[in-house]
DNA sequence: GATGGGGCTTCCCACGATGGTAAGGTCAAG
DNA sequence: CTTGACCTTACCATCGTGGGAAGCCCCATC
C-alpha cells in the first residue's frame, strides 16, 4: 500500500500523512526500493484514529498522549478519560467566548435599523466599546452622537 | 504620542500596531525626524475600534470593511449590519461544530469508567470512529462491573 | 560631555495544521 | 519506449501574534 491507498484508506491527505510521519506522531513509515513510503492495515488504523481524534477537535500534541494510550495495551482509562475531560473544558470555555461575542453581536445588530441612514450603534459599539453601558440601547442610540471622525 | 504611549492607550500591543501598520489596516503612522511614529487621538481611537472588533472576533479583512464603514461618514447601517450578521452566522456554525465535537466527547467521557483497567470507550471510538454504530456502546466493555460514572 | 537605561527601528523566526507548487524519480499500461 | 499517474523532497503561504537581535535615539543623571 502506498501513500496515495494510504489516504483514501484513512481519509487523511497523503500531504498530511508525510507531516505527521515528519513531526514524528507516527512511526516513520518504512520505504521501498524506490523509496516510496509503505503502509499496512495497522497504520492506516493509525491514520484514521488520527483523522477521528482531530474530527473531535484535539490537538496534535493531545493526539501525541491519545496515541501513546492507545498503542499502550496496559493504558488505565483514567488517563484517557482525563485527556478527554480536559479538552471538552478547553471547548466549553471556547464556546462560552464566542457565545458572548454571537450574543453581543445579535444585541448591536438588533439594534440596528440596517437601512440607508449612517446612524449604527454597532460602529457606536466599536467606538466606544469600553464605556460601561452596553444594555441601555434604544432608539435614542443617535443623540449619543460621539462621533468624531 | 509614540507607539508604546498609542500601545497603552488603545490596549493594541506595539508589535501589532506595527504589523496593522505594514499591512495597511491603518493608515501609515506619520514620523518624527528620528523615524519614530506618532500618534494623535483619532489614531489611538482607531486602533481601540479595531482591538474591539478583534474581541468580537472579526477577521482583519471584515475589520477592513468595518473600518471604511467608520471612517465613511454617509456608510448605509445596512452594510454594517450586514458584516456583523455574516459574522453572527459564523459565530454560531463554528460553536455548533464545536458543541458537537463537546458532546460527542461527553457522553465518550461519561461512559469510560476512569479507572486502572485499559478498557475505554474513548479509544474504541477513536479507533472504530467511522463504523455506522456510534449510539451502541455495549456494556460488556466493563465486564466487572461499573464502579464510577 | 559622557554614560546608561529604556524606547524606537527593521528584519527574521516561530507557532498549528493545512494547502499549494515545482523539480525530479518511478511505476505500470499501452 | 512513451505517457500519464504517482511518488519524493523542498519551499512558500496562510493568520494573527509573540520573541528576539542588531542598531539607532532620547532623556536623565553624573
Amino acid at each position: 500500500m502506498n501513500i496515495g491507498q494510504a489516504a483514501r484508506a484513512s481519509g487523511v491527505t497523503a500531504k498530511m500523512i508525510r507531516y505527521y510521519d515528519e513531526i514524528g506522531l507516527v512511526a516513520p513509515a518504512s520505504r521501498t526500493d524506490a523509496n516510496y513510503r509503505e503502509y499496512e492495515t495497522r497504520e492506516v488504523n493509525e491514520l484514521r484514529f488520527i483523522k477521528r481524534a482531530r474530527t473531535l477537535g484535539f490537538s496534535m500534541e493531545e493526539i501525541t498522549l491519545l496515541l501513546s494510550l492507545w498503542r499502550d495495551r496496559g493504558r488505565p482509562s483514567r488517563e484517557v478519560k482525563a485527556i478527554a475531560e480536559k479538552h471538552v473544558a478547553a471547548l466549553d470555555a471556547r464556546i462560552a467566548e464566542m457565545q458572548a461575542m454571537a450574543d453581543t453581536l445579535r444585541h448591536l445588530s438588533h439594534c440596528c435599523a440596517g437601512d440607508e441612514r449612517p446612524d449604527c450603534p454597532i460602529l457606536a459599539d466599536l467606538t466606544g466599546g469600553s464605556e460601561p453601558t452596553p444594555a441601555r440601547h434604544q432608539r435614542t442610540v443617535q443623540s449619543r452622537g460621539r462621533q468624531r471622525d
